[in-house]
DNA sequence: AACTCTCTCTACCAAATGGTAGAGAGACGG
DNA sequence: CCGTCTCTCTACCATTTGGTAGAGAGAGTT
C-alpha cells in the first residue's frame, strides 16, 4: 500500500480535492480516510484536527497559486499581453486542477474564518498585481481606471468563466475541450476590449 | 410567538438565509429551528426532509430571481442600457438580499445534484437573455460575439463583483456603501468598454 | 359533547462525526 | 538484544445529525 509518496502528502492531496470539490462541512475525515485506504486516526496523526488539516490545505494551495502566478508574472511582459498570459494560465489551471479554484471559492465564502489565512499568503501577490496594473496604466498601455476595482473585475470574470461549470451547462455551453478554448477566446476578447488603451466612443444616452 | 407570518414561510426565509450563507452541509435543522424559536420537528412537519426543504428554498429563490429579472427586462430598453439596468438591479440585490446570490453560488457548486432544479426555473430566462443579446448584436447596438459566452462572462463578472465580499477585502476594497457604488461604476465601465459596438483598434503583437 | 383537522411538541433512535487513548509493528542505533 | 522513534492500527466515546412515532392542544364543525 506504500506508493512511495509519503502519507502526509497523500492526505493533503486528497483533502485539497475533497475540500475544493465538496466543501469543508461536507467532507468527513472518515470518507477521506477510506478514500486513501487508511484509517481516520492516521490522518489525525499528521494533522491534530480537521481544522488544522484544512489550514494546511490552504497553506499548500496558496503556495501553489502564488508560485504559479509569480512565475507567470516574472517574464517581463507588459500591458494586455501580460494579462492575457495570466488568463491562459488560470484556464490551464482550471482544467488540470479544478479543485484549486474550488478551494479558493470555498475559502472566500462570506463569513469564512479562514480567509485571513489565504489573504496572508496571497496578499503580496495581489499587491504586485495591482502595482503592475497601475504602472501599465501610467505608461499608457492599459486604459486608466481604479486598479483595485479592475483587479476585482478581472478576478471575478476569469475565475468565474474558468470554473463555473454548472452555470455554463445552464447556458448551453458544453464541458468539452473545444468549448473550453471557446470560452477562453471569448473571455480574452471581452477583457481586451475592456482594457485596451484606446477609448472607444461610448454611445451617448 | 406567533408573528402573524405563517411558520412555513418563516422556515423558508431562515433556511434561504442559512443555506445561502453557510451552505447546505453546514446548516443543521436544529440550528435552524432554534434560530426560529421552534423545534426541529416543526420544520419536518412542513418539509419532509432536509433535502426537500432545500428544494423548496431553491424554488422560492429561483422564482424571486426570475421575477426580478423579467420585470427589469420587460421595460423595452435596448443595447448597453438594458445591460446596465440589469447590473444595477443585481447590485441592489447583492446589498438587500446577499443570501440569494449566495444560494446560487451554493447550488452551482461543481457536482451539485440540485443544479437541475435551478436550471429548470431559470432556463427560459437565460434563453430570453441570450435572444436579447443576439438581437441587439444583429441590430448593431452591441459588439458581435458569441451570445452564450458573452452571457457567461457577464454573469461571472457581475455576480462576482457584486457578491465576492471576502475577495474584495483581500484586494483592499472596503465593504462600505461608497465602495459598493465604486465597484458598480467601475464594473459598468468595464462592461461597457467590452460591449460597445465600436471596435477599438487592438494593439498588434 | 364528540370528532376532526392543523400544528407544535416530547421522546426516541440509528448513524455519522470529530476526537482520545493506547497498543503493535517495523526500522534503527547503541 | 534492547530501547526508542515513527507510523498505523483497534477500541472507544460524547455529540450531533436527520428522521420516526405519536401525544397534546386548540379551533371549527356537526
Amino acid at each position: 500500500m506504500n506508493n512511495s509518496v509519503p502519507t502526509r502528502q497523500r492526505v493533503l492531496q486528497a483533502a485539497l480535492n475533497a475540500f475544493g470539490t465538496d466543501g469543508y462541512a461536507a467532507t468527513s475525515l472518515d470518507s477521506l480516510a477510506s478514500q486513501l485506504g487508511v484509517r481516520k486516526q492516521t490522518i489525525l496523526y499528521y494533522f491534530p484536527s480537521k481544522q488544522a488539516l484544512f489550514d494546511s490545505v490552504i497553506d499548500a494551495a496558496a503556495q501553489d497559486l502564488v508560485e504559479l502566478f509569480e512565475q507567470e508574472a516574472s517574464r517581463g511582459r507588459t500591458g494586455i499581453y501580460q494579462v492575457e498570459a495570466i488568463i491562459r494560465r488560470i484556464f490551464r489551471l482550471a482544467v488540470s486542477r479544478p479543485e484549486l479554484l474550488g478551494l479558493v471559492r470555498e475559502v472566500t465564502r462570506p463569513g469564512s474564518i479562514t480567509v485571513g489565512r489565504l489573504r496572508a499568503h496571497v496578499g503580496p501577490t495581489v499587491d504586485r498585481a495591482r502595482a503592475f496594473l497601475e504602472r501599465e496604466m501610467t505608461a499608457g498601455r492599459l486604459r486608466r481606471s481604479d486598479p483595485s476595482m479592475l483587479l476585482l473585475s478581472l478576478y471575478s470574470t476569469v475565475v468565474g468563466v474558468a470554473s463555473e461549470l454548472e452555470v455554463q451547462r445552464a447556458m448551453g455551453i458544453g464541458p468539452s475541450a473545444r468549448a473550453t478554448v471557446g470560452r477562453r477566446t471569448e473571455l480574452t476578447r471581452f477583457v481586451r476590449a475592456a482594457l485596451a488603451p484606446t477609448d472607444p466612443p461610448a454611445p451617448s444616452p
